[in-house]
DNA sequence: ACCTGAACACCGTTCAAGT
DNA sequence: ACCTGAACACCGTTCAAGT
């Protein structure tokens, strides 16, 4: 490691240098553990350095989200506006996916880099040259929402949640928990228990966030699709 | 404020009263500004003395979370499902409004608290009790995502963005800005014109954001009441 | 003019010394 | 046994002193 930062030491910093060694120490230590000073010392450089290319830590950040949203293909053209928006969301899913940190980080991200703009843009554009009206148009971008950078916000959290444990605790232990769980909140465990079935083991959470994500996405793409083919307008419901 | 603190000194510390400080902190200054030791400082007591009721923050933080879903009211009873779910969600993003720092936090929770299971399975009963099927609920549940919170995933975050600036800033500039916004993002100037048009005046960012939030969440309940009613399962392309 | 060490004003949390 | 001051190992960022 020290090798490595003393060779990258002599090709001086420059902003893209700073930017793509930032996802990448965020990407293998977790953004909670990326700080200005960690981030400096992976590149061979004082602290002090990385401020002549990047203002303070939330430009970093808003670079960083720009990085990875660059890793998204472009938009393939001459399809339909369903199946255009269906493999957008999918491939920037893909992107995400690769770099966990980034959810976060775009849900707390406040101001707006062109970068991003330019990917809400494109994602505007499909449904515009789809036939949507402007007004729908709008209104479907906000039903988007995060779902439009292909991840969902997880109330469950079964990644990082009780699935890990299961290896650790004891058999009589899990039963007593599920007993507690049966108790206590008996309709999510009814949910966990038929999906556990349904994905054919006993331990794991038994969701697939994959067919998830795309049940949700297709459920907002089949509703967008009978409003467009209604002629929805907002009507009298909104503003002044 | 020191006054206060020494009044507040004599009555002996509890988790209730930490926690309730910590959330009537994190509303006055702000999540990003809630420190242990300022919240010990809030309450007139030594950084360590909140260890006695908080294991660290992170469970300081899981507490405040139980505290104002605790100020959500509880479901309406024999509602139909549609309305009794339409109705608690509003109410969640009453409070939610309440506590801003709240969003983040849910957000960025690992560990689920037996209040929030409680909530999220208050959340799947109605669906239950509503005649959806166990499978169905499970998928539902996961669409809601964050909805079931009363809050959106916003990707334009109007609420600190140009909005709040255009005071500010002149009105040759502002021109200038729109111009560059015109050539470079021309979906999203569509929008926000039509939006700023609606909205009856020329500043402002045009969105509502109470609409915008029914509208996707209606937009969620038709197509889960559509899914019902045609007996939907999930079939066999989920799981192995 | 550029670079950078030391310093500032904070963190969350441990731990040993006090009562 | 309980409480707490000092300390530890960090932060992001300012600033003045060095080249």
């Amino acid at each position: 490691m020290t090798l490595l930062a003393e060779a990258a030491r002599r090709i001086p910093l420059n902003r893209d240098r700073v930017l793509s060694a930032a996802v990448v120490l965020a990407d293998e230590v977790g953004i909670e553990s990326l700080s200005m000073r960690r981030l400096a010392q992976e590149l061979g450089v004082v602290p002090m350095a990385l401020y002549k290319h990047v203002a303070n830590k939330e430009e970093l950040l808003g670079g960083m989200v720009d990085t990875i949203v660059g890793e998204i293909g472009p938009p393939v053209p001459d399809a339909p506006w369903k199946s255009a928006v269906r493999l957008r969301v999918l491939s920037a899913r893909q992107v995400l996916l690769r770099h966990p940190w980034a959810r976060p980080v775009i849900e707390t991200r406040t101001n707006v880099t062109p970068a991003v703009l330019g990917y809400m843009d494109g994602f505007a554009g499909m449904f515009l040259t789809g036939g949507f009206s402007v007004d729908l148009t709008h209104h479907v971008m906000h039903a988007m929402g995060s779902r439009m950078w292909g991840f969902t916000q997880e109330v469950f959290d079964d990644s990082a949640g009780a699935g890990n444990q299961h290896a650790q605790v004891p058999a009589d232990a899990r039963a007593a928990m599920a007993q507690q769980m049966a108790e206590n909140f008996p309709h999510l465990f009814k949910i966990a228990a038929v999906a556990a079935h349904e994905d054919g083991s006993v331990v794991g959470n038994g969701c697939d966030d994959q067919y998830e994500f795309e049940f949700a996405l297709d459920l907002l793409l089949d509703g967008f699709e009978r409003l467009h083919q209604q002629n929805w307008t907002s009507g009298g419901g909104k503003g002044k």
